[in-house]
DNA sequence: CTTGACACGGAACACTTGTTCTGATATTAT
DNA sequence: ATAATATCAGAACAAGTGTTCCGTGTCAAG
């Protein structure tokens, strides 16, 4: 289990898997490792595993075929969230019912290590930029869980009732007294009573991929 | 191939190759799929999966274990991204050799339809608060591709030479100047010479994570 | 030299696994 | 009702696959 060095063979293995299950989204066999790796015998190639996971590097499942996963990521399963809308300023947020079996239009794909198990959880598009004292941009992505409560210092959405709009802010339930808190640490926090808002989820994560524009313009380095 | 409607027992099929792949990240075979939905024969699978491939939901293997691929996230392949260090906005951004076997502390999970196939990337953290103008926070994760040039409207991190600082600002060659335009539309566009500034990269992704508060306090619901 | 740990190759075994064949049952159209 | 199609079940087979056993060569420590 210590870290210490890999063979040349077992590096070659180790990048072998990696490269095939993100070719193919399945691992090999240890006859496809063997053939790849330049191995003949498949007691070697089981022998090499067997050290890669001493090392901690992979995992693997007695007697599955195909039965290795990459063992620095194994909470990087896949999660598939669907994209269910976009979030407005001026309107609550709607989720779908869960029982209702929805068809995803689309769906962001996430590792497990950035949003959990993914239940409950929902993509939302921003649109407008109202959303700019919560730092964050038109067409930006929000990842939220739908819950109706939050702790204190999550980053929630809250349907503020009298306002008739959604905002993104951090919640602070203080004195029966509700403090909204911007992500914009140049803004102020607004307070509210507990009656006049209500929590429609909890931002999991965001973020924003930049467009790729097709202008040809380079700039030559100096 | 129509999008017509699936069996009952297509769609079991589909839920439960759906949550294996992304509990165990390799694909069940087709008796462990037999005995999840209940059915005694492996004919009857192998009948129904050739139908989920008519349908496009899944692509199949012939003659392999375990081999199925889900249809609609095959650019959703894994892509690690090692985390190098963090950007501040007083210093160049550094980036490790390519040449030199690094040794990755820690690694991005993420998905190819995020950021492609994730070469020459790297994540950096962002630390304080100077990146604002930028709609970036501090603890934000920034995926870069490290290139020396980037298109008109790229969002790139630019050393500025003169005042020794890093900026991430959208790239704009204009009559032999450079716009670099801030994220933020609030704030304005500053304009230099080309030869004060020096392209470390672009920016393929910015992503925050809320982090998990441990405050206990919770408020009620409505 | 001897010993032991380590890495490797070949072969065989038992089980797994995708495929195929035959036939039965259900559903739908004519 | 009759035929045609779709769906299903069981069984069997050939190939795939993880595992294990045995033997060889290497290399450093005793």
């Amino acid at each position: 289990m210590a870290q210490t060095k890999l063979t040349v063979r077992q590096e070659d293995m180790l990048t072998f898997i990696t490269d095939f299950i993100s070719q193919n989204s399945y691992p090999p066999t240890i006859r496809e490792i063997g053939k790849a790796c330049h191995i003949t015998s498949t007691s070697v190639v089981d022998y090499n595993l067997n050290k890669l996971e001493d090392e901690g590097y992979i995992s693997r499942m007695l007697r599955v075929s195909r039965g290795i996963q990459l063992g620095k990521n194994q909470a990087s399963a896949l999660v598939q969230i669907p994209l269910v809308g976009r979030i407005f300023a001026s309107e609550p947020v709607s989720f779908p019912e869960a029982s209702v079996s929805y068809a995803p239009d689309e769906t962001i794909n996430l590792t497990q290590d950035l949003v959990g198990d993914g239940k409950e959880m929902f993509a939302l598009e921003v649109r407008g930029d109202s959303m700019i004292d919560a730092m964050i941009n038109e067409g930006d992505y929000v990842i939220m869980k739908q819950q109706a409560r939050v702790n204190n210092g999550d980053l929630a959405a809250i349907w503020l009732i009298d306002s008739e709009e959604t905002t993104l802010k951090y919640f602070y339930l203080e004195n029966d007294k509700v403090r909204l808190q911007p992500a914009n640490p140049t803004m102020d926090a607004i307070y509210v009573d507990p009656s006049t808002v209500r929590i429609q989820g909890k931002v999991m994560l965001i973020f924003r991929q930049i467009s790729e524009r097709k202008t040809a313009s380079i700039i030559p380095d100096n």
